[in-house]
Order: C-alpha cells, then structure tokens, then sequence
DNA sequence: GGTCCAACATTTTTT
DNA sequence: ATGTTGGACC
C-alpha cells in the first residue's frame, strides 16, 4: 500500500528523522501490531484522524492499545517525530520509548510526562517564555525557602503565614491558571489579600533568582501555548498525533496544554478511567474525562471493560468496593481469567504482628516458587513502610521501597546538588545559601546578610560580588573566606565545563570539603547516597556519550523523577510503595497494609463524601493492581507519634463481598486466633473475645468504666458498660476508643 | 561564628 | 519515635 504523500515530504523539514520504513511490507507489520486485540482494541488502535477517548477499566490492556496504536500511526499515517506521547511517570515513558523501539518503529517519538515536556518547551522556546534557558526548577523545600523569604519580605510571620500551607494554596491557584493579579482580585477578606501579596512577592522571588516551581512549568506552558500563536502552529505541525495517558488525573492548566497542541488538528487520543481518580487534592479535574465527549463533539470514545489482569475473586472484590460511589460512570469489569485463591483480610493485634505477617506470607509464596520481583506492599501513608521494612529486614527478604522523591530531598543530595545547580544558575539564591557555609568555612549568617544586601542594592551577580568581596561593605574578617567560595565555585564552573558529570560531582564532593566532613562524622549513609548520586550521574554520562547531554539537562531530569521512577523490577526485590504511586503498575501478589479506618479511608479526608469516593478510588486502584493474590492487613492497634490507638475496621473493608474472601485473625504471636465461622465474615474482632464481665475499662470521653455483658453482632461487638458518672451505656468495641485497665493498675 | 541541646512538629497522598 | 530548628552558650 502506497503510503499518503504528506507524510515523505515533512521528512525534509525535519532532518534528524531516522530513516521512514516504508520498504516494510505494509501489511505484514500492521497485521501483527493487530493480532490478538479484542475488537475494541483494535478499534482504538487502528483509530488514525481526529479525537479519541478509550475509558480503560484496570488490566484492560491499555498500555498495550496504547504503544500499538503509536506504532499504528507510525507505520501508516506519520512519522514517529510527530507523535507525542505524555505519560504519567518517567519510567512508564522510558518503558514506552522502549516498546516501540521493540515494534521496530524507529527513533524521535516523544515519550514524556507533563512536567518534563513543559521544561523542555520552556526552555527550547525560553525566549518567547520571557525565561532565560538555564532556569531552576525548585523542589518542595525549595519552594518552602523561597516562601519564607516572600513572608519575610512582605512583614508577615512565619507562623501566621506557614510557608508551606501557603504554597498549597498558591499551587491550587497555579493548576487552575489564577494568576497573583487575578488573585489580588479576587481576594474577599484580610487573609486572602495577605495571601494574594505572598503570592505576589513569591513569584518576584522566583523570578529574581531565575527560577520556577513545578506548577509554573505547566501553567507557562499553557500561557504560552494560549498567547503565541506562532509557536502554536509549529509545535502543531511538529507533533501532529498526541496521546495522553491517565488522563482522569489532568488539572486544568495540563488540559490546556493537550487541548492548545490539538487545537486545530484535534489528533487528540486520551486514555483513562475515572473510577481510578486520585489526584483530585493536587488539582487533577475529573471533569477533563468526563467531558471530553463535549470538548470534542466528533470524538470517538471506545470502552476496554475486559480485564487481562486479575483474577475474577481480586475483580470481584474491587467491584464491590468501588460501586458504593454513588459519583461515577457504572461500568461492568468482567475478566475471562481462570479463578484464583480468595482474597484475603488479615485483621492483626498490631502494627508488628502485621509487618511479621505480610513477611511471613512472602517468604511462604517464595518458598512455593513465587518470585520477590512478583510482589509488591502498598500503604496509605510512607510511615507505614517503616514497621514493614524492619520486618523485611530481619526475614532477610530483599526489598525496594519506591522513593525517589525523598531520596533527592535527602540533605546530603540536596547539598551536593546545590553547588551543581548554582553553576548552572549562578542566580539561584536557595541553592548559594543552602551551601555557601556548608562544610563551614567561616561565613557566617549576617556575612551571608550583608552579601545579599549588597547584591540587592548594586543589583549586580552574586558570584561577581564573591569574587571581589572587599567591596562588600562591613565584611572584613570573612572577605578571604568569601574569596575562596568564590575559587572554589570557578573551579567547579570549569570543571563542568569540560568534564562529565560525574567527573564534576566527584570534583565537588571532594573540594567542596563535603567528603571530608561526612567522614569525619563517619556519616556512612551520607556517603552511601551520595555513591548512588554519582552511580546515576555515571549512567546519564553513558546513556549520553554522544554528547546530547548537559548539566542543565541531567539537573532537569533529577529535579523531575518520580517515587515510582526508582524501582527496578530486575532487581528480584519485593516493592514498597504508596497506594497513589501504585497507578499504573500491576504484581502478581499485593498486600495492602494499614487498611484501617483512619487510615483508609484517610481520617484528613473523611468529611466530604467526594473525599471519601477518593479514598475508596484508591483502594480500588490498589486492589486492582494484583494479578492473582491480594491480601489486606490492618492493625488493632496502631503505634501513631509513639501512642499506641486502638483502631476500627475500615468502611472498605466492610464493603467487600461475602463470597471470595477469607478472614484471618492474627494474635500477638503471630499465631492464628480461631475465629468465628458464621460464614464468610467474622462477627467479632477476636481480641475481644478474651474481655470478660466485670473487667474494667478506660474511655476517652466517659471515663473508668465495668463491662457488665459482651454480645458479639454482625456488625460488631456489642457491649453493656456501666460508668460512674453516666450509667449503664451500650457501645460497639471495635468503634469505641477503649482501653483494657489491668486490676494492678488501679490505686 | 560554631556547637550543642532542648523543644517542636511531624504523618496524607506528589510532579 | 524521630528528625529538624532555634536559641543559649562557648
């Protein structure tokens, strides 16, 4: 088949397009990009011009229609350059890069995430921006620091003003693209124009130093987007075909940016499934989704509802739980899988006996021939993992816990990063007094005042001012320190200039003095890290001995990763991670700790029905990530800030279906505490069954109090209490917050 | 200007 | 329970 026209001649425009395959057999490679989809994949596959919606229930084969619908187009309607593709996570565009490469479809397709593509753009097209090219990207304490120097500014008080309540407030205006003018308008009372000034003299800080936050790299793209037409046109004619993946999770200012690159050729192939929603804190609109039929009335939307993934008791389960949102699209999740183990709920004395549990049931799957790699822990909250780390250590299992975000906010990285990113941006004032008295060397905080002041008022450089410090008035003693920070900064300015990256960070934590001060605290995990600091940036110079790389970029791409970015499923290690970090990635075994009221659903977050359907979204995402064993854990109690709290079953938990679940009671041993077998569903938590009449007990609000009768129910455990100040009061244990009293405790 | 200790918050989820 | 911050003291 002859190919379209258009398509050889843009090869021209764009030279650095790799070689167009059209002396492949049309046929034969189309045909196995299509072999064994189902009818709707194939629809959505073989989809070419105009809108796009696929709603894609979970283990639908998504990823899948997805990466061969790209190679689709790439093989019969464009070139690979003209497809863009967002994802959600780096590694889920890494991966996606590499399957089409798998396709044997040929290099320049664009894999990327939201952030990552804007701070390509922004800094392509820095100019049209209003940016200078080498801007920073400030990290959440980055943000904080710069918040706290707007308050100072601005006469406020830190603790009226907490810098970081501030930032999320000024960062939900961001992803709706409220500027701080149209905040300034829109302020009704005191505190809103207190905040609206912040917002206001933040972003003077930010742009004083050259500098954006995360949210900046997508609401100036989509001002750009809006307000240049020019540009438009080109990044139009360049990617021609785009695909956005989750989209259920866009906030406005990325659904602006979609729809503004699809404007006129309204190529726009979205995928998602609002039942799996769970952003919505950060600004994510459901909306984008559930209105993209309006947006683009010739859309056409195609349904995946068969699910590839799990087992029909996991799908069963899920479905339970998620149809008690009353705020959703029904949808029927049916799977032609063969039928696995029931899923299990593990209620557990505590938060130990848990973790010894999860680690016991993974070295029992292991020794049955089950593969680490193969599983994989959630939890509602990073604390968690702490419990479930120690348990996994002392069983000697090999884990990763997925934390990239914490690792290069860690202050050893931070640190070294620091020297690195002032080079790149000599204005960047967080990175200069993050480090210039780290090691100290003599420059102390009003040396540091009066450096700043002075470049203030001369509104010159800062490292110029460093280099001749004797003009800074009232520095004397410390002009010499100054004066060699400002060697030391040249030296690694020129190191970088001609040296790897990892040649440069070498350089930096040796004359830096940091290494000998991590030394002399025998700090070992500070040099650890940092070891893995220079092992990544040893990778980037490999993956980039072309020469395509710089130190601008490697910083970019360090600023952007991912917690899930730092997994690697060769590793043969157990996985740890947040349920919100789950999205995307399927186990073949998944336990789910901490599910517990307060928990999950999250206590912060149970107020609002709408909060709540989040909360329930993320168990249905967890749940549904396990392929064939899923088992729930919870804690009957909860060590929280060192106080141990008694805890309620989760609503969740009580939604899942009577058939196709197992109940287990672990006791403090570990061992199994029999439980009752009215059925399916235990009628106590078993703990309770050693109270007996007569014990005496503490609550919280009614006070000592004497058990007069214990009923277990269906829906609890009833008990008869009677208080000296109340009289007799009838509660369910597994709600009411109390405590055991041991006779001896007593006066 | 540097060091040490006590008080304090911290824990919702993240690019 | 743990890590960070700020203030007192050297």
């Amino acid at each position: 088949m002859a190919l379209p026209p258009h398509t050889r001649s843009t090869q021209l425009d764009f030279p650095t397009a790799q070689r167009y395959k059209s002396f492949m057999p049309y046929s034969s490679s189309t045909q196995n990009l299509l072999d064994g989809l189902t009818e709707p994949q194939r629809q959505a596959v073989t989809h070419i011009d105009g809108p796009l919606l696929v709603l894609a229930g979970p283990g639908s084969g998504k990823t899948r229609v997805i990466t061969h619908r790209a190679a689709y187009l790439a093989w019969t309607a464009t070139q690979p350059h003209h497809i863009l593709a967002i994802t959600f996570t780096n590694k889920a565009a890494n991966e996606m890069a590499q399957r089409m490469q798998q396709l044997d479809v040929g290099r320049g397709l664009t894999c990327a995430t939201f952030h990552s593509f804007c701070a390509r753009m922004l800094r392509i097209h820095a100019e049209r921006a209003n940016l200078r090219p080498n801007f920073s990207i400030f990290d959440q304490a980055d943000q904080v620091a710069a918040m706290a120097e707007a308050v100072a500014r601005t006469g406020l008080s830190k603790e009226n003003f907490p810098p970081a309540r501030i930032l999320n407030k000024i960062s939900a205006a961001k992803n709706e693209m409220i500027s701080w003018q149209q905040y300034a308008d829109d302020a009704y009372d005191w505190q809103e124009k207190r905040i609206a000034d912040l917002y206001a003299a933040y972003e003077t800080v930010l742009a004083e130093q050259n500098a954006l936050d995360f949210d900046d790299l997508l609401t100036k793209t989509a001002l750009l987007l809006g307000n240049d037409p020019e540009l438009r046109d080109q990044l139009q004619q360049r990617y021609r075909y785009i695909l956005v993946d989750e989209y259920q999770d866009t906030n406005h200012a990325q659904y602006l940016i979609a729809r503004g690159l699809a404007l006129d050729h309204e190529n726009l192939c979205v995928t998602g499934d609002p039942d799996q929603s769970i952003y919505a804190w950060r600004g994510a609109n459901l909306h984008n989704i559930l209105q993209f039929e309006e947006d683009f009335p010739n859309a056409v939307v195609v349904r995946l509802e068969q699910n590839y993934r799990s087992t029909p008791q996991i799908l069963t389960a899920a479905d339970a739980v998620i149809s008690h949102n009353r705020k959703r699209k029904e949808k029927k999740l049916w799977t032609a899988n063969n039928d696995g183990p029931a899923v299990a709920v593990t209620e557990c004395q505590d938060g130990h006996t848990e973790a010894a549990y999860i680690a016991s049931q993974i070295r029992q799957h292991v020794d049955a021939g089950g593969t680490f790699s193969g599983i994989a822990i959630f939890y509602r909250v990073n604390w968690l993992s702490r419990n479930i780390e120690h348990a996994l250590l002392q069983a000697r299992i090999p884990y990763q816990v997925a934390r990239g975000v914490a690792f290069y906010g860690r202050k050893e990285i931070k640190d070294t990063l620091a020297y690195l990113k002032l080079v790149a941006n000599p204005a960047d004032r967080v990175a200069l007094t993050r480090i210039i008295n780290v090691p100290t060397r003599g420059i102390g905080k009003t040396t540091v005042d009066r450096l700043l002041n002075f470049a203030a008022q001369t509104d010159r450089p800062i490292l110029d001012i460093l280099s001749n410090p004797k003009e800074i008035p009232d520095v004397s003693r410390a002009a010499k320190h100054l004066q060699s920070f400002a060697n030391l900064m040249t030296g690694i300015a020129q190191t970088a200039e001609t040296n790897s990256i990892q040649d440069t960070l070498e350089y930096v934590v040796r004359y830096s003095g940091l290494l000998a001060m991590w030394n002399k605290d025998t700090d070992k995990e500070a040099l650890g890290n940092v070891h893995e600091l220079i092992s990544a940036a040893t990778e980037y110079d490999q993956q980039h001995a072309d020469g395509s790389g710089s130190l601008t970029d490697w910083l970019q791409q360090i600023s952007l990763v991912g917690d899930v970015d730092a997994i690697d499923h060769q590793l043969g290690a157990v996985t740890l991670m947040t349920l919100h970090a789950a999205k995307g990635l399927e186990f073949d075994t998944v336990f789910i700790a901490g599910v517990e009221a307060g928990l999950l659903p999250h206590e912060r977050s149970n107020n609002e029905r709408a909060d709540l359907e989040e909360e329930r979204r993320l168990c249905f995402v967890g749940m549904t990530r396990a392929e064939r064993s899923l088992t729930l854990t919870s804690a009957h109690w909860r060590n929280v800030h060192g106080i141990i709290r008694r805890t309620a079953r989760s609503l969740f938990l009580t939604e899942l279906p009577k058939d196709s679940v197992t109940w287990l009671n672990i006791g403090q041993e570990g061992k199994t505490v029999d439980h009752d077998d009215d059925g399916q569903r235990p009628a106590s938590a078993n703990d309770y069954l050693t109270w007996q009449k007569g014990q005496l007990v503490r609550h919280p609000t009614h006070g000592i109090g004497r058990v007069l009768w214990i009923r277990p129910a269906s829906q609890g455990t009833y008990a008869g209490i009677h208080f000296a100040a109340e009289g007799e009061k009838t509660l369910v244990l597994e709600y009411a917050k109390l405590e055991l009293i041991e006779p001896d405790e007593l006066p």
